[in-house]
DNA sequence: AAATAATCGAGACGGTACGTCGAGTCTTAAT
DNA sequence: ATTAAGACTCGACGTACCGTCTCGATTATTT
C-alpha cells in the first residue's frame, strides 16, 4: 500500500508564508500584495504557495486565524455596563489600529467580490470574533443583569453593527456617544 | 459634469461607458470587470476611458451617482414607527437584491483597499444615502415624535449600522426582529 | 468601415527581436535561449513577441531569412570543377563556422522534434540554399560540361548530402577527399 | 553496464525506464517526453532516474543501444551491387519508419544543441551503425569487386550521406534514383 | 466654407503578475 | 544502500490587463 507523502508539508515554509503575508499587508497594503511578493519575502517558491493555498486571501485567512489563537482574555470588570464598554473600546482599537484589524478589513472588503472568501470568512473568522463579542452579555445573564432568555446574538449585532458600519462604510470616528446602546 | 467635452461628442461615449460598467458588474461581478472589458462592451476605445476616468471604481462611482438621481420618493405613512420600518425594509431591498446595491457593496469593499475611493465614496455617495436615511427621523421631529435636539445622525447609525453589518460582514439575513431599534 | 490597426506593427521592435535572437544563439547557444531572454535583450515586452511569433524557432527562421537576403554572389571560376569545389568549400565554412550556420544547424536539429518547424524550414529556408547549391551545376549545363537533361537536384543531393551528413551526424571533419564527387 | 547496482534491485527499474522512454517517444514524440513522464510511466521515482542517468537523452542513448544489440544479420546476396542496394533500402526503412529510427533522428536533432550528447552519439551509437554500413563494402573487397586499399569510410559517407541528408534536412523522399552511387 | 484642434475607435507597445509545468535536489519511511 | 513518493527551489512558459502611445478618421467650433 502506498499512501502519498510520508513526511508532509514543510511547517517552516507554512509559517514563513503566513508571516510574510501579514507583514506585507501591514507594510504596503492589501491591494499591492502579490503572491510573487509573498513568495519572495518568505524565501519560498511560488509553486509551494500554490500547492497549499488558492489565493492571497486564502493565505490571509490562515494568517488571521493563526494569530487569533493567541489574544483571548477579557477582563471581568464586575458589571455589564463597564464590561461592555471595555469590550467595545477594545473592538474599536482592533478594527482601527491593529495589524490584525487591517487584515480583517481587507478580507471583509474582498469578500464583497468573492463568494468563496465570504464563506471562509463566515465559517472560520467571524465565529472567533462572535464568541468574544458575546462574553459581556453572557456574563450579564449569569449575573442576572439580563434575562436568561435574552437574544444575545441580536444584542451583539445592535452593539457592534454601528461600530463596523462607521469603520467600514462611513469612516466617521467612533465617538463615545455611540458606545451607549 | 466635471469634465470638458468642449469639442467632440464624448457624451454618447460617456453614457455607453457607464451603462457598460453597470451591466458588467451585474453580469459577471465586480471582480471580473476590467477596463478593457468595459471598453469593448461600450464600443469605446480604452484611451477614451482613461481620458475621463482614473479606474474602474471611478467609473462605478459616476454610474452609481447617475442612477441615484432617479429613485427619490419616500412615502409618508403618517407615523415614525411605520415610516422607519418601511424605510429600513427598502434599505434591505436596496442592499441585498438591487443592481445598484451590488455596485454599492462592491465599492464599499474596494474602498477597504483604496483610500482614494474611500474618499469619493464618503463625499459623493454616502451623503445621498444619508439624506434618505435621515428623512423618517426628520419627519418625526417635525411631528413632535422625537425631541427637536435629537442627534439624528447618531440615531441613523444605530438604525442602519446593524443592517449594513449583517449584509457586509456576517451575511446573516436581516430578520424582522432586527428592524426594531 | 473600420479596418483594424492603421499603423501596424513596430518595425523597430521586429528588428530588435531578430537581432537579439541571432546574438543570443551565437552567445549562449540555441538550447539556452528563451523567449524571456530575447525579450529582455531586445528591450521588448514578452507579449510583443507572442503577438508576432509562435515560438523561438519561428523567430529564428525569420532571422535566418532576413540575414540570407544579403550574401548572394557566387564567383564564376570558369570551369565546373573549380566552381563546384569553391562552392562546397564555402558551404563547409557556412555550416561549420558562421553564425548563420549555427542557426541553421539548430533549426535542422529542432525540426526533428517539430513538424511545423520542419515545414517552414523546407518551404522558406531550404529553397534559398538549394538555389545557391544549383548554381555551379546550372553553369556547367550552360557551358556544355553537363548534359542539358542532367537531374541537377539529384546531383546537388549527392554533392552536399555527404557534407551535411558529416556536419550534422558524424561530426567528422570534411576532408579534401570528400570534396571530389 | 557502466553503473553500479551493487545493492538493491535497480535492474528492474532500469529496464522499466528504458522501456517507458522508448514507448513514450513512439507515442507522443521526443519533444513532449519528460523525465517526470518517464518516471510515472515506469512506476519509478524521479530520484531513481537521476541516480543513474543525467538527462532524457542519456536514457534514450541507453535505450537505443540496448535495442540495437538485437537486429544484426545482413543477408549476403552474392554481389556488391545488390548487397549495397539491399542495405541502403534497409537503412531508409530504419530511418523513416522504425521506432528506433525515430529515436535516432531525435537524438541527432538534440545533438545539434547539446555537445555532450553529440559525444555519446558519436562514440556509442554511430560506430554500431557504421559497422553495418561497412559490411557491403568489406564483402566487395573480399570478393575483389573493390580494390583492397579502397577508403571504405569515404565510400560509406558518399553512399549514406545523401540519404541522411534527405531524411534529416530536406524531407524529400528517398527515390530509387538516389540509391545508385 | 475652410481651417483648426480636440476627441474618437483601434490596437500595438512596455510592463507586472498571473497560474502552470518541468527540472533537478531534498527528505522520509519502507524494503 | 536503494527504493517510491512527493515536497522543495528555481526558471520559463504563455496569458491577461494595465496604463501609455500613435495612427488616421471624425466632428464641432473658430476663422
Amino acid at each position: 500500500m502506498h499512501h502519498g507523502n510520508r513526511h508532509g508539508r514543510s511547517e517552516a515554509a507554512r509559517e514563513a508564508v503566513l508571516q510574510a503575508a501579514d507583514d506585507l499587508v501591514a507594510e504596503i497594503g492589501y491591494a499591492r500584495v502579490t503572491i510573487e511578493g509573498i513568495a519572495g519575502r518568505a524565501g519560498v517558491a511560488k509553486q509551494t504557495i500554490y500547492r497549499w493555498w488558492r489565493s492571497k486571501t486564502d493565505i490571509l485567512v490562515d494568517a488571521f486565524v493563526a494569530d487569533a489563537v493567541q489574544e483571548l482574555t477579557l477582563p471581568d470588570t464586575g458589571s455589564f455596563g463597564t464590561d461592555l464598554r471595555a469590550h467595545l473600546e477594545e473592538l474599536v482599537r482592533f478594527l482601527e489600529v491593529s495589524d490584525a484589524g487591517a487584515v480583517f478589513r481587507a478580507l471583509v472588503g474582498q469578500a464583497q467580490h468573492d463568494p468563496g472568501l465570504a464563506l471562509r470568512l463566515r465559517s472560520e473568522i467571524l465565529p472567533l470574533l462572535r464568541a468574544r463579542d458575546r462574553v459581556p452579555f453572557e456574563r450579564a445573564v449569569t449575573r442576572g443583569e439580563l434575562p436568561a432568555d435574552a437574544d444575545i446574538d441580536l444584542l451583539v449585532d445592535r452593539a457592534v453593527g454601528p461600530i463596523h458600519y462607521r469603520v467600514l462604510v462611513t469612516g466617521a470616528p467612533v465617538t463615545a456617544a455611540l458606545l451607549d446602546a
